[in-house]
DNA sequence: GAGCCGTGGGC
DNA sequence: TGCCCAAGGCT
């Protein structure tokens, strides 16, 4: 049985979402406020996103202003929220929109703009231009991979999965609502079709839904087996000043938290790092004092890093390293990713 | 297609 | 505790 558009809307209509970034009914959504939002949604929840939000829309109030902004500003501004390629995107392709006066509103247009894939251009441009396309997330990969039990597991499955999705915009009803339907698909699949419990006595689709039908809905999406996450190591050095400024250099620009900054350190290893190997590469040298070990889960690997502190008088003997003093008061408008910030915790 | 790219929360 | 998950994109 084909899930009916209309009952969809309809659930939508009682039970939606009020969210900072989501037009309220009969208004019209914000392109800059939906584009900003779809970005800083990407594989993060919305709890995480919504302080980031309100704090950007404060910031930079348009577009034009946060292309005019500085890269490092729009850093530290992301500082915190992860996959940081998305804050260095986001800022060019605030400068590509601003110059050509707005944004495209056309899937193609907006897949152009760096930063926006073919999900978020879909998203953008049924939530925000009213074109009839359907954004294939998470939800709406969950939701479509039940209504139909589509037991090929993903990624494989994904083409023909997106295939299937993609014909829920068949219903004239859906296309007659993008924006609605869109963000209805997500709603289900945020609060219903959820991944671990769904709640299909309260699913306006139970009906169509095969994978209710047959009584294993969580079973859905199927997955491939995933590989082992690898470990390595690692020394960072907190280094203090008589009047308490830290030692810090900025990253590469590409690559792991790209452009952000960090407390200088060793290289990371497969295996635990000697203390005696690593002061050789530290950037005094002074009596260093183990403070504490640091453990953070990156995508691909887990970081073990061992923080060990030192003091000097002054910064002159660091003259021709890399790096900057900065003063405690700063520390907090720094672009310091999370596992430089659980480093200097200690 | 597969690997790279963060972080925090839930169970 | 370890694993999974979250409105993915880029190479």
């Amino acid at each position: 049985m084909t899930p009916s558009a209309s009952d969809l809307l309809d659930w939508y209509a009682r039970q939606r979402r009020v969210l900072p970034w989501r037009a309220l009914p009969g208004q019209v959504a914000d392109p800059y406020a939906v584009w900003l939002s779809e970005i800083m949604l990407q594989q993060t929840t919305v709890v995480t996103v919504m302080p980031y939000f309100e704090r950007f829309l404060k910031r930079y109030p348009t577009v034009d202003a946060l292309a005019s902004a500085p890269l490092q500003d729009v850093l530290a501004s992301w500082a915190g929220l992860g996959y940081y390629s998305r804050a260095r995107n986001l800022h060019a392709c605030a400068v590509l929109v601003s110059d050509r006066g707005g944004f495209p509103d056309t899937v193609a247009g907006l897949q152009a703009l760096p930063g926006i894939g073919a999900y978020t251009a879909r998203a953008i441009a049924s939530i925000a231009f009213g074109v009839p396309v359907v954004p294939v997330d998470g939800n709406v990969e969950r939701v479509t991979a039940r209504l139909h039990a589509f037991e090929t597991p993903l990624p494989a499955g994904r083409r023909a999965l997106d295939q299937l999705a993609s014909m829920l915009n068949d219903d004239p009803a859906a296309q007659a609502a993008p924006s609605d339907f869109t963000q209805a698909l997500f709603d289900l699949g945020a609060g219903i079709c959820t991944p671990r419990r769904p709640s299909c006595l309260m699913c306006p689709w139970r009906v169509s839904c095969r994978a209710h039908a047959g009584g294993e809905p969580a079973r859905f999406p199927v997955k491939a087996p995933r590989k082992a996450r690898p470990e390595r190591h690692g020394v960072v050095f907190v280094l203090e000043d008589a009047t308490g400024a830290i030692w810090l250099r900025h990253r590469p620009e590409q690559g792991l938290l790209g452009g952000m900054t960090e407390l200088p350190g060793t290289s990371w290893q497969d295996r635990p790092v000697a203390l005696s190997d690593a002061f050789s590469e530290s950037p005094a040298e002074v009596t260093w004092k183990v403070a504490g070990q640091v453990k953070h889960v990156f995508t691909h690997f887990t970081l073990n890093l061992t923080v060990v502190r030192g003091a000097v008088e002054n910064f002159r003997m660091l003259h021709n390293q890399p790096g900057f003093a900065c003063p405690p008061h700063a520390i907090a408008d720094q672009a310091l990713p999370s596992v430089m910030r659980k480093c200097l915790a200690l």
